[in-house]
DNA sequence: CAGTATCCGATCAGATACTG
DNA sequence: CAGTATCTGATCGGATACTG
């Protein structure tokens, strides 16, 4: 679905230790588009299962179209699973895995980052643009 | 010189408990770009301090265009400095700030979760594509 | 050496409309 | 309700060439 991109030539030992530097880089470009972790996080938030209405309505500003993608990434990636209900009308609902839940951890260590050194980056910015 | 993009109507509180979800969103953003990350890790692993053409080296594939770009926006949000010495052949050196530092810590935690948990992302995408 | 300038194709994501 | 289809402007990043 989401082609990762050719990516040749990356020392892995070099560049992050890591035996596989596409993984990171995929991981990264998954984590670094918009409504990835904001969708997985107000899942977790709403109990780990939700509805598409439900999650809809959990991310403001996110469209249909959005959230619906966002959602299938999730699904292929095993982070999330969708199980139909044959009703009328359809119900869907999406629940996190446990890979996805463990993934969660890592997240939430930037969104601390965040949290904490912001204000010091716009600062930062404020600075280099006032030149 | 990286414009945030308006990004209205996300209930903080809700999504991911930050008093600023738009910090999270340009920090995903940025940590989501194709080179920020290993350009970091890369000045982490000379010691914190290079020059462009050693940082050049270290990031395989990285072409000089988004090396300066890559650099520039680290510059700006604090994360690296920047020194010109005046020198022929001229010599400008990058170090990592300790705010800079303070961002690899939460970053590992990721390059740490993909190396443990990629595998498995990749059975999950195989499964979910031979269907 | 350390960049900048220009061009370009690919991808992203918003808006809008439609459907089983 | 839970999506898909289509169109479009914006941004990304690679390739290449040039410069103080």
């Amino acid at each position: 679905m989401k082609k990762p991109g050719k990516f040749v030539g990356l020392d892995p030992a070099a560049i992050c230790r890591s035996s596989d530097p596409m993984a990171v880089r995929e991981l990264l470009n998954k984590i670094g588009d918009k409504w990835t972790i904001f969708v997985i996080l107000s899942l977790d938030l709403l109990g780990g299962r939700a509805r598409f209405s439900e999650l809809e309505r959990s991310v403001p500003g996110i469209s249909q179209r959005m959230l619906s993608a966002t959602l299938k990434n999730l699904e292929r990636d095993g982070l999330v699973v969708r199980e139909v209900f044959p009703e009328v009308p359809p119900r869907v609902e999406y629940e996190i895995t446990i890979l996805g839940k463990s993934l969660l951890q890592p997240t939430q260590g930037l969104v601390d980052w965040a949290k904490t050194n912001w204000e010091q980056v716009r600062e930062a910015q404020s600075t280099y643009d006032a030149r």
